[in-house]
DNA sequence: GTTGAGCGTT
């Protein structure tokens, strides 16, 4: 059996793990040893340079298919904490402020799937290897004492969160899933969508696209017919809309204002013949793909489906989908076509997420008849875009 | 003492 030496950090002392037949590293071998960790990279010989080892449907592929793994000391790539290098000192206080505001805010998180035996401690005990935890608790049955098979967990930072989020965990011999509570619902959800004032009726759908997309993907514009002064710009990421309300843009000439697309619930329903479908409950973060009539002009590629994060953040859309990215589509490679890089570019983290999540690691499971986790009949299957709710006009 | 999809007596 091949073994891949593996350490959290260069230079750190590493740790043996087996590969698999086929010459892979199971990435559930992987985090079994490094919670959290989502690839590997090495310090290439030659050159110097540091590679990304290949990573595909939940196993890392070795660098040579001759040599295999090699004599390479390999170490963990984490998902990173959404860092902007270059363009951070181009941006203005008060947007970095709503980031922070935003972005940086943990949410309880509920672990679904413990074991009986799992107590608060233990609970704690586990999660503690991804961060602070301040708080850890298990629902139980009042009389009885009896644990309900699910409980709480508050991280003291995002990156935790985020961590925790992107992976399933092996808790007391069984895989659990965490995931943001539903009772938490849409409330303070970062929106993906902008509202754009003073447009004039020159500006058109394109014109939006094409100005915005240098901030971030933009995955659809909206302009409400007649003509109305405004229009809804949504970007694939939640960030970027967050960092551009507030500002002033010019547009062919023109100076629109950039701000919150508040919610305008009820005067907003059934305008002009329209129906507006709110997305609720669980399909948060996927208003997916805009049904080809009206003002949305989708991103180009039609024909697809189109995921974005209109509430929470990728990690937590793809902790929601058991962590596969399968949908339709799915792009990561943030801002499109635009010059300059866009505000955040490509830092979507974990992108390998879609991990773990096959047969094989699930098959190594849990104490139960079929050992699987809650939810996960062995397949992750839910979000092959065919279940979203298609939205068709999504005034946020 | 059993059980296995869900959503928190504060």
């Amino acid at each position: 059996m091949d073994f891949v030496q593996v350490s959290e950090e260069e230079g750190d002392e590493p740790i043996e793990l087996p590969a698999e037949e086929d010459g892979t590293l199971l990435l559930s071998t992987l985090q079994a040893q490094f919670p959290g960790s989502c690839g590997l990279k090495y310090r290439n010989m030659d050159t110097k340079a540091v590679r990304g080892v290949r990573s595909n449907e939940g196993r890392l592929f070795p660098p040579s298919v001759d040599s295999g793994w090699g004599e390479y000391i390999y170490f963990c790539v984490f998902p990173k904490e959404n860092k902007r290098k270059s363009d951070d000192n181009l941006e203005n206080s008060t947007a970095k402020t709503k980031r922070i505001e935003t972005r940086l805010r943990c949410t309880d998180l509920i672990v679904l799937g413990l074991p009986w035996k799992t107590t608060e401690d233990s609970l704690r005990e586990y999660f503690e290897s991804f961060g602070e935890v301040l708080m850890a608790q298990i629902k139980k049955d009042v009389k009885s004492g009896q644990s309900k098979g699910f409980g709480f967990v508050r991280f003291g930072s995002y990156e935790a969160q985020m961590r925790v989020l992107s992976n399933r965990h092996l808790i007391d011999g069984r895989w659990c899933e965490v995931k943001v509570p539903n009772s938490k619902g849409m409330g303070h959800q970062v929106p993906c969508k902008v509202f754009v004032g003073r447009c004039t009726e020159d500006i058109n759908s394109d014109d939006l696209r094409e100005y915005f997309s240098k901030f971030g993907e933009v995955t659809d514009v909206f302009i409400p017919r007649p003509f109305r002064a405004f229009s809804f710009v949504t970007f694939l990421d939640p960030d970027v809309a967050q960092s551009l309300c507030g500002e002033d843009h010019i547009i062919k000439g023109v100076s629109v204002h950039v701000s919150n697309a508040a919610p305008k619930a009820e005067q907003n329903r059934n305008h002009q013949g329209q129906s507006y479908n709110y997305n609720t409950g669980n399909s948060f973060g996927m208003h997916s793909y805009h049904h080809p009539q009206g003002n949305h002009i989708n991103s180009g590629r039609s024909g697809h489906h189109r995921v974005t994060f209109q509430g929470g953040n990728f990690l937590s859309w793809m902790a929601q989908n058991g962590g596969h990215s399968n949908a339709n589509n799915l792009n990561n490679c943030g801002g499109g076509g635009g010059g300059g890089g866009g505000r955040k570019g490509s830092n979507n983290p974990n992108n390998s997420g879609s991990s773990g999540m096959n047969k094989v690691d699930n098959s190594a499971c849990n104490d139960q008849q079929n050992g699987c986790a809650p939810g996960n009949s062995g397949w992750s299957n839910q979000s092959s875009g065919s279940q979203n709710s298609v939205d068709k006009s999504n005034f946020l």
